[in-house]
DNA sequence: AGATTAATTTAGGTTAATCTAAAAATAGTT
DNA sequence: AACTATTTTTAGATTAACCTAAATTAATCT
């Protein structure tokens, strides 16, 4: 049997190390999950010794075959969660990642398969990141930073990196969703800010920090 | 806050001691929620400091309002979820226990509110328990026990009081669901078993220990 | 290479929720 | 009313997950 605090440990690790592939610090993972370096080494040892993860001391953790699997379908149900609330329920991109943070601990089988049914089996979650299938298997996009963009090229956008209301709110009020086509009208070298426009409208200038955490996928110039 | 190992214990209390009202035995407690009477002392004692429970030892619990408050809510959850899993995921009713008693935890009032909307406000899990309403507020209808009918009388299926995997099946093998007309055909003084004709057609014996699980509410005789 | 800094681990302790076994209070019975 | 049986509580331990502070290992920089 896998504790719920097991579960959110293996997940951090999945998702610091790229999907499970890399090598995690033990620092990295306290900082994820607000917790102390001690705790997590405690823990961790715990992980290796029931088969989840590779460890060895002062080596950094990794996850075994089993403990992508278990990772995988946290993440599965998480963003399977959010697809329901903001499809079913009425909420925004911005709301769900708490109640997910619960709702990905429900144990059923069959509980997600429906739910991932009755969605009519989503690829990407609200934030446009992928959805493992049942195999932990996921679809990988190349997506890009826009901040990488040239002047006059244009992207779809396709995913968000950071994930925090704030930021999710500050797109809203700019009317960027997923899918908004994007065009760098100019960029600034002084402050590494940039004109963009929005769905040939609307025309705004971003900082960095934006250009930063959002994804879009290239298209081909006219 | 309030863990979910409390939240457990104050619903038990609720459910034991009929929503509430009544005085509840540690032991009691103990043996729904499978666990030792010493814990439940422990627990009962913390509930009572936390301001949720009346408590005087060797005199048994009863809820404060606030406890009650918390015990509805928890238990609403519960059935509106239930009501979900058969309504939107095709679960059927002898499914779906398990998985709510781990959803009535989730903590979102927007969540919960949505979902009942999404359900279109049922009144009725689907075991035809009542589902209370925002403020803890019951309907309560004037159900009996099919063991309580006379012969000849009739009634409609409204409800089980066991609801248990095995139980549930079998009502389901004999077409018995919420909503049957159930008419008594005669008793049996011997053992208490009693025929009975389903909605009309199939007429079937039934032990006393299935008459005393089925809420039924009494329909007037032709 | 040696010294300093940073990361990680160990040692020892805390809290919530549980348990067993023993003691105390209540309830039931003659 | 006294004795017995049952219920409930207390006392003392255990486990999971966490913490602080100290010790250790690894990394970085003259």
């Amino acid at each position: 049997m896998i504790t719920l605090t097991e579960e959110n440990y293996i997940k951090s690790i999945y998702q610091l190390g790229r999907y499970g592939t890399m090598t995690v610090s033990t620092n990295g993972i306290a900082e994820a999950l607000e917790t102390k370096a001690s705790s997590v080494t405690d823990m961790v040892k715990k992980l290796a010794e029931k088969g989840y993860a590779n460890y060895k001391r002062y080596q950094g953790v990794s996850l075994t075959l089993e403990g992508k699997k278990i990772a995988a379908d946290v993440v599965r149900k998480h963003r399977l969660w959010e697809v329901f609330l903001v499809e079913k329920l009425n909420f925004t991109w911005d709301e769900v990642h708490d109640i997910a943070e619960q709702l990905e601990h429900i144990k059923s089988e069959k509980l997600i398969n429906e739910l991932d049914k009755l969605l009519d089996y989503p690829t990407h979650d609200p934030h446009g990141d992928p959805i493992p299938d049942k195999n932990g298997d996921i679809k990988k996009t190349d997506k890009i930073l826009l901040f990488n963009l040239a002047e006059n090229a244009k992207g779809v956008c396709v995913g968000v990196k950071d994930t925090s209301s704030s930021f999710l709110k500050y797109l809203d009020k700019h009317k960027i969703a997923l899918g908004s086509e994007i065009t760098v009208v100019s960029r600034e070298d002084f402050d590494d800010s940039m004109v963009i426009q929005i769905n040939g409208t609307m025309t705004i200038s971003i900082s960095q920090a934006v250009a930063n955490n959002l994804f879009v996928k290239e298209e081909a110039l006219d």
